[in-house]
DNA sequence: GGCTTTTGGTAGTGATTACTAAAATATCAT
DNA sequence: ATGATATTTTAGTAATCACTACCAAAAGCC
């Protein structure tokens, strides 16, 4: 319901009707709205594209970086009910708000991931190529998000692994 | 405030102190939240990265696409409080919000415009460049929303040009 | 069986939301 | 100056928000 609605967009008796429990069971198993959908974005974090699985050390970063891509391309358009990811659009709302801030040290946990793993072939690429990776995983999530498909999805990713190439091959063309 | 905070986070309150007014005047001058937005979206979408003097007929696409791209870095990260792109921010909620549906109407034309300037010299490559621009200023927004600030997402930007010449070059390596 | 503890529901808290009817004030032509 | 017409203000509408004080029933324990 969070990833179809947003944060703000599931009001407490939405969720406490889904659940089958009234607010103050609600509150006794959870702690408060934002407790649970820390949660649910731990859990999300956790599941869906495991970046472990594909930032194996040892793999040409480029070719890791390019089945993220896809990945995600294809991953975030699987569900025309829940498109884009959970996180990169949590991460979105105002700054004061607390889920958005959640979401942002989720998807700052994830940069480290790939920072770190392109550091170990690329250290002077690193941080450009994370920039990089982690606008075009926001930018696939919103193109989604606007209902564009996993075919063109796919193809918007495979595009982009270019500039990863090129950000590895010259990191300091700033 | 519109584009610090998003639509759903500007209340009528702050609104109507903010223009020195009463609920009742507004209400008058605009007629709804949903208008008074509605004015500002377009007014944004006008002045704002103003395609018709950058996608000018004639130039090579690669080149005018490269323009955009790295102005939209430049614009998006300029103003550290107003972050992003108000249309494609706004664009972001639920389908059933009113100014999520405004904001995509006006996304859509900007990108049938940047469609059309790729049609006159590329036909075949035109929807997949188009969908690749759109998906990579998104995500350029996405990311000035975290805080990368203008330099680092200049670069984000010209590695995305990459991604444009091998959609020009070849438009059905899909 | 009687007692304590835990579990869940009833009903309502004050705050905020976009929005408005009606009264008061200002502006205007004559 | 006066009557007519705009415009602003006062004061509130009903709805929804996250959240909770209180109460009843069931479950475990001796």
């Amino acid at each position: 319901m969070f990833h179809a609605r947003g944060y703000e967009g599931v009001g407490l008796a939405a969720l406490t009707e889904a659940l089958g429990i009234k607010p103050p069971s609600f509150y006794k198993a959870f702690g408060s709205k934002a407790e649970f959908f820390a949660r649910i974005l731990e859990r999300y974090s956790r599941s869906v594209l495991a970046l472990e699985d594909i930032l194996l050390p040892g793999r040409p970063p480029a070719e890791a970086l390019a089945e993220l891509l896809e990945g995600a391309a294809v991953t975030y358009a699987s569900d025309p009910q829940q498109p884009g990811c959970l996180v990169l659009e949590a991460a979105r709302g105002c700054a004061d708000e607390e889920s958005a801030i959640m979401a942002r040290r989720a998807a700052a946990q994830r940069r480290n991931q790939i920072r770190e793993f392109v550091a170990l072939t690329h250290p002077d690429a690193a941080d450009s190529v994370t920039d990089y990776v982690a606008s075009v995983m926001s930018g696939l999530s919103a193109s989604a998000r606007e209902g564009t498909g996993a075919a063109r999805l796919t193809v918007v990713a495979r595009a982009a692994t270019e500039g990863v190439r090129a950000l590895l091959a010259a990191p300091k063309n700033a």
